[in-house]
DNA sequence: AGCACGCCGACT
DNA sequence: GTCGGCGTGCTC
């Protein structure tokens, strides 16, 4: 009797995969298929994973109904999130998901969705011919224009508007072109060359707003119809055209790096190669000779980028060398792009699919080569279950498709260079520029001189002011990072020493402006303290709406207080610098410089961050402050100058990733600097200006950083030397936390190849209102620390459920 | 994740 | 006296 039981994937985090019997009238469906199956009292869509072959001693339910007869979701990619499952402890079902296009299995089961498209209608057309006759400038007057419109009679069920074509240009007319808005007649102008029509989305981000075509629909110019369209998410990488030179000759070191890798491409087997190659070294157009190699061979690529929407270069410029062939997977897409997107790859229609991290999953077909860009870059570590790392898992996939992976970056992980000395990784290094451009040269200015100089509010040291000063004068810009968003970190107390903390987190809250156009009184002259924040002063809190206390981990607002909510003494002070500070104090230094600013706040609305990037590249604006999305991989060469607040936020972080954090982003920063033709500097301002991680950002020295952190891993036993697990443990009370992460911990105690560090009270003990207790596994064997977590979870379910497993955690707090 | 069952506060 | 809060358990 054959076996008619099959494993499937169910979308429920912590459920594994479920047997259920196929009825006789079904054809066995292969892994990777859809299947319709009752769980409990619900009906749900899931992925057949196998055949199950064991006798279950428990009642087998039967599929309702298979979806397909092929497999859905391709079987190696089953494969590996079978693989991603097992390795970060997670359901099957959770890991899958991971891999689908959002609500694949969750939502409806019509998987499409629809655009509103306006179309010109016949009259529209007409109008639009005449608009653009017209000369431009001139003065429309109704009387040249004999179209005449009039009004939905208003039946229900049809279209309303019908425009007709007046024979003459008859007097009295209701309406005519002259009465068009501006916007309205940019309408029709924009719609004129779209013969089919365009998806109100893509009219709105050029301006029209869909008020406008409801006005035109009504005035019968413009027909508004639902259609299923293919999206093209490259509309709002409105960046887009970089200057691609795919004539030039690569340099020596680039044909180099090609000589090692295209070998390794044809042959066809698992291997990793590592790029180290400095910023400004050419590493994209590596990717783009090699992606073109491996796709002439008739095998796919996937290109991982750490985020899209901060670095649609990359992009764009694989989308200007391979056009059509090119599919996007990323989180800004809406879910409609998103599910096309998905369609397309599976379908075939492409041979390179470029994605944030969970492209890694992408349904390509026969992958031969996959680029993970900006390997170091924290991104591609998922913090939600799955947790997975997306280079690790692109490792993963290459090994089961025998395929090609290259890791690049000019600030390799640990682990990934380690692996490269090691051997198990080949290495390529890239250390010029290209065109023997010079590397950003770095300063450090130590923050205590300056606060000795200009007192302890300062915020910008003079060498910044001066260089700043200097770039404005001979029309270059410049970037100022800062790597915490807000005005001002926490306020407390002069009196009692309060501050004040979020009511759900042990976090102090976060100064903001707020939404509103207020700007702090930033009228100082040099070296002034225009925002000195003391509320009797006349700073924030004085009730003035556009101040607020935020908490970043739960969203908690509240209005700053004005006196102390412990001890009522009106001496809220503010302190620590975000980048409203920071822009606040550049506009009030630099009146009449362009500024503007780019964070999680500032672009919050969709397209502002692109927006504001593409303002960069066109010069039309002098100084760009951020937080780290700023540092990663643009290239505007008329930056020269890049200023550092503080290098300081993160190295006093309980982490153990923290100099490594440090290194990576003050080097990818100054990266910035200098890539056209003149020369960049970089200023870097600290309070600790002697930590290694700042001085080797100095010298931008790699290899040196690396022995030296690799020293202080190897002591410590820290990763990369071990492997390690994080397990945090929630309750309604710390000692309700500590109590449940005491047993898990003793569980897992009594297992060898392994120790278990703790559990103590988390960095942040408490998060939305959950109190948080934590431990570390410690070890060489993953394996045996995987099994004795899996059997320990398995026992104790009820620990389980207030338990969050992270394998190879990349933030420990 | 849902969805049911099951015990403790403020209302018709 | 009930409605409903979410803690706990279960889903092939």
């Amino acid at each position: 009797v054959v076996s008619r039981l099959v494993s499937v994937a169910v979308p429920v985090p912590t459920l594994g995969a479920l047997t259920y019997s196929i009825p006789d009238a079904m054809p066995i469906p292969p892994p990777g298929a859809r299947v319709v199956v009752p769980l409990g009292p619900r009906t749900l869509t899931g992925i057949v994973t196998g055949l199950a072959s064991a006798t279950p001693h428990f009642k087998v339910r039967d599929v309702h109904r298979v979806i397909d007869a092929d497999a859905f979701v391709p079987p190696d990619v089953v494969a590996l999130t079978e693989w991603v499952a097992k390795y970060y402890l997670a359901g099957p079902g959770a890991a899958l998901a991971a891999a689908l296009p959002p609500r694949a299995l969750t939502g409806r089961v019509s998987h499409f969705k629809t655009s509103r498209v306006a179309a010109l209608t016949a009259a529209g057309r007409d109008a639009a011919d005449r608009l653009a006759a017209l000369p431009r400038g001139v003065d429309v007057r109704a009387a040249d224009l004999p179209v005449r419109l009039r009004r939905s009679r208003g039946r229900t069920g049809t279209v309303p508007g019908e425009a007709e074509p007046h024979p003459t240009g008859c007097a009295g007319l209701p309406r005519s072109l002259a009465s068009l808005g501006a916007r309205q007649r940019e309408a029709l102008r924009v719609l004129a060359s779209a013969a089919r029509g365009l998806a109100t989305s893509v009219l709105s981000e050029r301006g029209v707003p869909a008020a406008t075509l409801t006005r035109l629909s009504a005035l019968g110019l413009v027909a508004l119809r639902d259609e299923q369209v293919e999206r093209d998410p490259f509309w709002r990488a409105a960046l887009a055209s970089p200057e691609d030179e795919p004539g030039r000759e690569p340099t020596e070191a680039q044909r180099a790096a090609l000589d090692h890798l295209v070998p390794w491409a044809w042959r066809r087997t698992f291997h990793v190669a590592l790029v180290h190659g400095v910023t400004g070294s050419g590493k994209t157009e590596v990717y783009l000779r090699l992606a073109d190699a491996v796709r002439r061979s008739g095998r796919g690529v996937l290109v991982l980028v750490p985020e899209i929407a901060l670095t649609p270069q990359v992009a764009a410029l694989f989308r200007g060398r391979f056009g059509a062939a090119v599919a996007i997977q990323h989180s800004g897409l809406s879910m409609g792009e998103r599910h096309d997107q998905w369609h397309r790859i599976r379908r075939g229609d492409v041979d390179i699919v470029i994605g944030t991290r969970s492209a890694v999953f992408a349904p390509l077909a026969r992958v031969g080569l996959i680029i993970v860009d900006e390997e170091h870059d924290a991104s591609y570590k998922q913090e939600e279950i799955p947790r997975y790392h997306a280079r690790d898992v692109a490792v993963m996939r290459g090994k089961l498709a025998s395929a090609l992976v290259v890791l690049g970056s000019a600030t390799p992980t640990l682990e990934s260079y380690a692996n490269a000395q090691a051997g198990r990784y080949s290495l390529v290094t890239l250390d010029r520029r290209v065109l023997e451009r010079p590397l950003a040269r770095v300063d450090v200015v130590n923050m205590r001189d300056e606060i000795a100089a200009e007192g302890p509010d300062v915020v910008l040291s003079r060498a910044v002011r001066a260089a700043l000063a200097a770039r404005l004068e001979r029309g270059e810009q410049a970037l100022v990072l800062l790597n915490r968003r807000g005005f001002a970190a926490a306020v407390f107390c002069r009196q009692c020493g309060a501050s004040v903390d979020c009511p759900n987190c042990s976090v102090a809250l976060t100064v903001h402006t707020g939404g509103s156009r207020f700007r702090p009184a930033a009228q100082g002259a040099r070296g002034a303290t225009p925002a000195r924040a003391e509320t009797r002063a006349g700073g924030p809190g004085r009730g003035d709406p556009g101040w607020r206390a935020r908490c970043h981990y739960c969203n908690y607002a509240a209005d700053v207080p004005r006196t102390c909510p412990v001890c009522a003494a009106p001496y809220m002070t503010q302190v620590g610098v975000g980048t409203e500070r920071v822009e606040a104090e550049i506009r009030a230094a630099f009146p009449h410089a362009r500024v503007a600013r780019v964070d999680r706040d500032a672009v919050r609305r969709k397209g502002s961050l692109v927006r504001t990037l593409s303002r960069v590249a066109r010069k039309d604006l002098d100084i760009l402050i951020g937080t780290q999305m700023i540092a990663k991989g643009h290239d505007f060469p008329d930056v020269t100058l890049v200023g550092v607040i503080s290098a300081d936020g993160g190295l006093g972080l309980p982490d153990f990733r923290a100099a490594e954090r440090t290194f990576q982003l003050l080097t990818q920063v100054a990266g910035r600097a200098g890539r056209g033709e003149r020369a960049g500097e970089a200023i870097i301002q600290s309070l600790v200006p002697h930590h290694y991680s700042i001085q080797l950002a100095r010298t931008q020295d790699y290899r040196v950083f690396f022995e030296k952190e690799m020293d202080f891993r190897r002591a410590m036993r820290y990763p990369p030397h071990v492997a390690m697990v994080n397990v945090v443990v929630r309750g309604r009370s710390l000692s309700e936390a500590m109590t449940r992460a005491r047993a898990l911990a003793e569980l897992l105690r009594s297992r060898r190849g392994f120790v278990v560090l703790g559990p103590a009270p988390a960095p942040l003990v408490r998060l939305r209102g959950e109190h948080r207790a934590q431990f570390f596994l410690k070890g060489t064997s993953r394996n045996a620390m995987r099994e004795a977590l899996e059997a320990a979870l398995t026992a104790r379910a009820d620990l389980a459920r207030h338990a969050t497993v992270d394998v190879d955690p990349q933030t420990v707090l």
